[in-house]
DNA sequence: ACTGAAAGACGTCGAAT
DNA sequence: ATTCGACGTCTTTCAGT
């Protein structure tokens, strides 16, 4: 991280906005010509602050109309049984998040399915194939005030 | 949603998982060839599907080390109040997601900062600053199992 | 480390089948 | 839907400052 500078933090909010930006359009914007973007880019890159790129889709109008936030609870905290629960959680397309938090919970899991009705078959039928949840509160979603995937920088 | 077939799904499939792949190395992995899926790509994006290309960024080595999710209620929940706290979230670059959720809270923000010094700066001089905010929980992510921009098609 | 120019690759799109 | 082909633009590189 030392050893960016602001040019550098320019070009990963500008990629990090719209990766669709040409190294000349960037160049224009920071006052350079296109050979140390360029550089700059790769740099980025191969150095691991840009860790890939990705299209963003349009999650209503793909039928997912519903997000829920599920908090979760083991049974027991053993490391086998964390591993377990760790690998059955990754096999589930619906969760799309799913991080190891402090609190009254142990997980909190974003779920994103087509609808009410989605996620109760999501909950009976495959959180509940899952061993050694003690519990499960789900947080439903009502309104995206906020959603980007950014790193502040 | 209808009109979309399972080739479309492929190529959205690869497109949210990695942009950077070429129209030829998409029209082999499907079998066919680059102009219908060049002209289907240029379909999923002007009928709004994908929304954009961003490039994804390391949150770690951008020493934003420390995520939090905070969840707020407010004192009152009229509209004038309610669109006043929307407006004042949308300023602070931390939060970088928040939703109006069910349940015990009203709103849930995730909170990305550098580390335990920073989230306290922004709760006490950001957070802080903002007018009917009634209480704010937090919940800290001590580790990332799962975490993808995907929605599961 | 930057500029400017030049080469080459790929996205882009029309025409024909 | 497919192949072919051509055009334009961007990426990528190189010589020069």
């Amino acid at each position: 991280m030392k050893e960016l500078d602001e040019m550098d933090l320019k070009i990963l909010r500008f990629l990090q906005e719209n990766s669709d930006i040409t190294t000349k359009e960037i160049a224009q914007k920071i006052h350079l010509s296109t050979t140390p973007v360029y550089e700059r880019i790769k740099k980025l890159e191969q150095q691991g602050y840009i860790k890939k790129y990705v299209a963003v889709l349009d999650r209503e109008k793909l039928d997912r109309d519903l997000v829920v936030f599920c908090n979760i609870t083991l049974k027991e905290h053993s490391k086998v049984i964390g591993h377990q629960f760790v690998k059955d959680i990754l096999s589930l397309k619906e969760v799309t998040e799913c991080y190891n938090v402090s609190g009254d919970y142990d997980f909190l899991l974003k779920v994103m399915v087509k609808d009410m009705r989605a996620y109760q078959d999501f909950v009976l039928n495959h959180l509940g194939e899952i061993e050694n949840i003690g519990s499960a509160h789900s947080t439903f979603v009502m309104g995206e005030i906020k959603q980007t995937y950014e790193v502040p920088v």
